[in-house]
DNA sequence: AGTGTTCGTCGGATGGGACAACAAACTAGG
DNA sequence: CCTAGTTTGTTGTCCCATCCGACGAACACT
């Protein structure tokens, strides 16, 4: 990630080789300046110096003495301290989130708050948000955290420079300037505020830490209301040139007789969103089709009817399965990616879709043995996006840990000597 | 392009500096050192000691001096010197063909040599393309060029690392070790082979030195017997997990009464191929028809008829066109790009075909203003694959200036001097 | 207790870029 | 013609980051 066309100075080495350490840290485990040096291939005196610079911007600290480990003096391993953290926020139909994730990836805090946003409207709806964010700010300072960048989701087309959002047809936004507005409505100083599709931010989440964490090729494909898409191909996320990129719930591969939420005909996301399902699954009077009661509960009323072996619900899902493989085909045969990753309803309902989903799949793959690609059922639920965004956050710390700098003061004395 | 996760010594500093000032001397032509400097940010006695470097490696040369340039000393301009070239190669369903590009851009040598590829078989093609790439390399070190290293296109699905060719089914051939193959074909030691899908290539000749030149994210379309398809997106060509991305000939968004190439129905390439047009406008006995006739030929007369205004060509096109719109639109919402490049026959009938896909397309697009995607017809025509070839293997040189090192000889002297 | 091994640090060497100063080469103007 | 002013490109010096070799420290094993 690092800019191609900067000039490069000590400072941007320096810069890169933190961040190597810092990663190397991440991902293998806490160890010692020795073992480091052999992982990253830097000089042993070059590693202490950098891991006295981290140490000293707080980002990692020493913990114990390797101790039994054979033969010679045992190693003071070094390990990421968790006071550095990361901010996720989530703006969804029915609720707002915010989630915490310190630096070792740990969850410090998370908290969901129920609203209906599209009655809400725009303004009380980032007032509530700001609220919860500021609020798990201050629990996370409580504790001794510091929170080193804001990240927030939204379900719709964003644009990621300025953070605007440009519309968001399943909460009624349009044209909203979400870092701006933010920023206005929290106390004090505020670290930089990105805004990012919620898709998108799922998909880095899976590919960050999902069940299939590390995979630098992934498309995740989440069914909701809408059908909402993100893609990470060789380890970056694809925006596309205004961030409009990873529209796949409006391929024009559906059933023609379905008119879409958007108003065209033959959409993917009429014949597999939420909708879709409900309408092959059940009649208008049936309790699963009452949008005032929980979907979690809708949901697993279905999946107790398909366990059941009932014909209509059984004969329903594969149907929507059929067309969710014929999407996901097209997905595949685009970017041969080595997993995708199923969200929303369609991981809750999984392993019911998954056979004739993958019967059509096979079906239409070009590759061979499907070009190598599993699919998999989210495993992060609800969080998936409030991950990706404070992911996103961590993420420009390990890019550049020297960012972090001043703003974190040390941790407060207890016993108060000067 | 800098790889993340290895060390970076002051080597690595060395040639990432390099690699910017040759960089922008390919991007804003010959300029003074002081201009290097301040376009650059490096410092003026920096930038000297990188453009003396670049100079004994035979990769830039003094230029003219800026003569009248208003007030102070004039500039020692410095230019790219074009000894050191890249070659690409191609082979196609009709045809091979070479060509080489010198450093600063410009064609060397480009030899197309008709084949009946199917028939010839593996063995014999190569054979022929060996001789061919051989002869391009003997040539140009007539006239003092260095070959720095070799691309080789083709139409079908490549594994890159290893350079072997999955399935090419367009040409029949299957699990073939082009990189290794070529190799042993051709005398002396051979620099690096690469091998890459030939749209890919093509895709990355558009976005390097096509009409589009600099483009960052843009996606080609070819339509020739099969319809193949390049994605680049922030300037990076997408690959995916094994290399099979970009298949887009095989979505199922075709009329489900044609039978594709690969035994499916409804794939798009079987509304919108080389077979489809013929179909929509032409008869059984249509000499337009007739596989015999050189392509270009046929083409001319389809035009010729559509400038006349003839109701069944007119017709036939707008049907294909309104397909090209619907397969089109479904890569917008995913990529949004910058530009689609129309290639193959879509470039030849492109006038003809715009007007319908872009109605279809405009109804399609879920962003507004199509996300700022324009459409735009490949100039480049059967050279693209080669040129894309070509320019990837100067794209090496210009990631990395110093692995050219030793291999180039200075020009043998003509007087014979010791 | 002695030996061998590994860890972490220290001092020096190497090398690359920034900075300031300077000579070179040109224009403009008297 | 000559001088002042401007821009270029080089030189010498300094700074800084990494590498290398060496050394003390801490441990296991004999």
């Amino acid at each position: 990630m690092t800019d191609t066309s900067a000039p490069a100075d000590q400072v941007f080495l320096r810069r890169h080789n933190l961040a190597m350490v810092l990663r190397d840290l991440r991902d293998h485990g806490p160890r010692s300046r020795a073992r480091i040096a052999a992982d990253t291939g830097l000089n042993k005196a070059t590693v202490s110096s950098l891991v006295a610079e981290l140490a000293e911007l707080g980002l990692v600290r020493d913990g114990d003495v390797e101790r039994g480990g054979g033969v010679g003096r045992p190693g003071q391993t070094v390990e990421i301290d968790g006071r550095v953290c990361g901010l996720g926020a989530e703006v969804n139909v029915d609720y707002v989130a915010v989630l915490v994730l310190d630096l070792r990836g740990e969850e410090v805090r998370y908290v969901r708050t129920p609203l209906d946003v599209p009655r809400l409207g725009v303004e009380k709806t980032l007032d509530e948000l700001a609220v919860a964010i500021a609020a798990a700010a201050d629990d996370a300072a409580a504790t001794g955290h510091d929170i080193a960048g804001i990240t927030v989701g939204i379900p719709g087309m964003v644009e990621t420079a300025p953070g605007v959002l440009r519309h968001a047809p399943n909460i009624g936004w349009r044209e909203v300037r979400i870092a701006d507005e933010l920023v206005a409505r929290l106390p004090g100083p505020v670290t930089a505020i990105r805004v990012e599709n919620d898709a998108n931010l799922s998909a880095l989440a899976e590919s960050a830490m999902g069940a299939s964490a590390g995979t630098a090729d992934l498309v995740y494909v989440t069914g909701e209301t809408g059908v909402g898409g993100g893609v990470i191909s060789d380890g970056v996320l694809l925006r596309g040139t205004e961030g409009y990129g990873g529209e796949i719930g409006h391929m024009p591969i559906g059933d023609p007789a379905h008119r879409c939420g958007c108003g065209k005909l033959g959409c993917w996301e009429a014949s597999v969103g939420l909708a879709a399902l409900l309408r092959e699954v059940a009649d208008k009077d049936d309790p699963v089709t009452d949008p005032s009661v929980d979907l979690e509960v809708r949901l697993a009323e279905i999946r107790r009817r398909a366990a059941l072996g009932d014909g209509r619900t059984l004969r329903g899902i594969e149907a929507v399965g059929t067309a969710l493989g014929l999407g996901v085909a097209i997905l595949v045969n685009l970017f041969n990616p080595r997993v995708i990753v199923l969200g929303g309803y369609f991981a809750a309902l999984g392993e019911f879709f998954l056979p004739a989903m993958e019967t059509e799949l096979d079906k239409r793959v070009v590759a061979p043995a499907r070009g190598g690609c599993r699919i998999e059922l989210s495993a992060l639920g609800f969080t998936a996006a409030c991950r990706g965004g404070a992911h996103v956050a961590l993420e420009a710390v390990f890019t550049d840990p020297a960012s972090v700098a001043v703003a974190t003061v040390p941790t407060p004395l207890p016993g108060g000597m000067a």
